[in-house]
DNA sequence: TTTT
DNA sequence: TTTT
């Protein structure tokens, strides 16, 4: 329940493959970075300057792993989420802080690449969900930086990469009670 | 699941009273009309002319009843729904079409009058889940301009009047899993 | 000036080439449809069933110029405006209502088609902008169900087709004062 | 002029009165933060936990002075802008990066308090759009993290305070060519 | 670090 | 009437 309205809607193209991590309890955690372009005239000579901004993107469940499965480096997509600043302590003892768009249940992603892409392979090692066995080890490294949300994630171990085009995903459309 | 983005965001004030109906099995449903203002400047008199957008807004589930029970004419709310447009037919045997933003269980509802208003009075009945044994009789009533969505809708016979300030209400964001 | 929010956002595909009219004045109004599409689990047998919603868009300006040279049927495209509701008379003497999301000054407008689709022919004659000369004549025709807002439009007489890809269209966002 | 999309809705409450500052041109800049709520249900113990997000705000142009003048703490309002991440420098020379949603010509601002609260005193002094003469001086500050955008700030030297309560402010929508 |  |  909210007191309020956070909402974040970006369309943009991913820097990097996704990130996925797992809750110790096996629950997908994907990080994007998403890039925003945005041309804008210079007053002083009329040109048009390209300017691109860098969102920190965290995605949660079912979402995350289509994300993790179907996104790569390159790709467009529709993210709605909401916005996030959590705290952290450098090297230094200090705090600092990083603000991120949190995609969980009740955020939104929409694929915006067309059709035949897929589930593209990209040069990166195929995410697929780990098994219960490497649901454990690492989970409990420090929170860096980039550091977890809700505790520690695991590494995924291996996992088999993905199939054909998945559903888009907007978790509990389905089965709505009417 | 959805290919595709429907997404309407709105503040404004109800016109009336919202009008509460329920399904077979029990499930509220809310009629609204919203009224959106606008003013712009008339190009030819210089004036600042007020429009206002009348919006017809239909919501289900738990906002539906937090809607029948809290909202009163005049209300000020966010709402968060898709587009919706439903065709009937006219007395005149003609398809007519009727445009409406739905709120279910992916949109959102925020009251956004200060506190302490709450169950506010108005002069209409209070409006309350009506007990099981009135949900039956008249909810097939043959749907009109006005008419149901999914089948007809029963009238509550009666029910108690709300109490205190409702939490607000964004279904499911409860109880998330992790 | 807007005392309330009425905002639409949609992500969807047109179902047909879009229509270029101008006002009497030289601007372009565009009108679209636009669907938006979302599948649902029947409660029933469990399938999950495909629901098209469909919309209609009318643009101004800018925005509509450009789409009406880049957009094609079939083009996926972001959408953002405002909801309104017009009255019209039937043939019968009777009130209708038309609701559409106006794409104005104030909406937004992304082409989510990949690389190297732009200029693109399409079976239709080309719109580009009438010769001033054009520019009168038929303005004034009777607004029908899918009339004109502000007066009369005229059809384009002719007009050179299209060049390469556009810079997307955000009105005003260049030459902002800082 | 935008390759992408890039919005950001809030609905909630100044923690505290806004800070107005001007760039050596005149231009107002307000800085606000603004909090937003949401309560979960705690997994373990099934109490509802309120979480508090807090956003940082920086407006600009019409939106800013209107914000200035009317806005003060507590004051709930929705706000539409951009996400923006800058750098700055920290005291031990590393990079710092701090998010913030601009809230510019494109942007949207409403004041959702009731009625009749408008210029509301508090106890923060008046803030009015400086005479000329102040508009010099310090402005060129040392950019701290908080620091300006485009180039430093001057603090109003002085002004004269509100009026009466004012038009939303939606820039731009005034004065559309149709 | 992405896209056009 | 579109898309996957």
């Amino acid at each position: 329940m909210a007191r309020g309205v956070n909402k974040v809607i970006l369309i943009g193209n991913l820097g990097q493959d996704p990130e996925t991590r797992y809750t110790p309890n096996g629950n997908a955690v994907v990080n994007l970075n998403l890039a925003t372009d945005e041309s804008y005239k210079d007053r002083q000579t009329g040109q048009l300057v390209p300017k691109t901004e860098w969102h920190r993107i965290v995605m949660f469940g079912k979402i995350a792993e289509v994300a993790g499965q179907y996104l790569r480096k390159g790709s467009k997509v529709y993210i709605e989420g909401k916005l996030q600043t959590r705290k952290w302590q450098g090297q230094d003892g200090q705090d600092r802080y990083t603000t991120e768009v949190v995609v969980d249940i009740n955020g939104q992603m929409q694929m915006l690449d067309s059709r035949g892409e897929g589930g593209g392979a990209s040069q990166g090692a195929p995410q697929g969900r780990p098994q219960q066995s490497s649901q454990q080890g690492n989970y409990n490294a420090p929170a860096g930086p980039q550091g977890g949300q809700q505790g520690g994630y695991s590494q995924p171990a291996g996992g088999q990469g993905s199939g054909s085009m998945p559903e888009p995903v907007d978790d509990f459309d389905d089965d709505i009670p009417f």
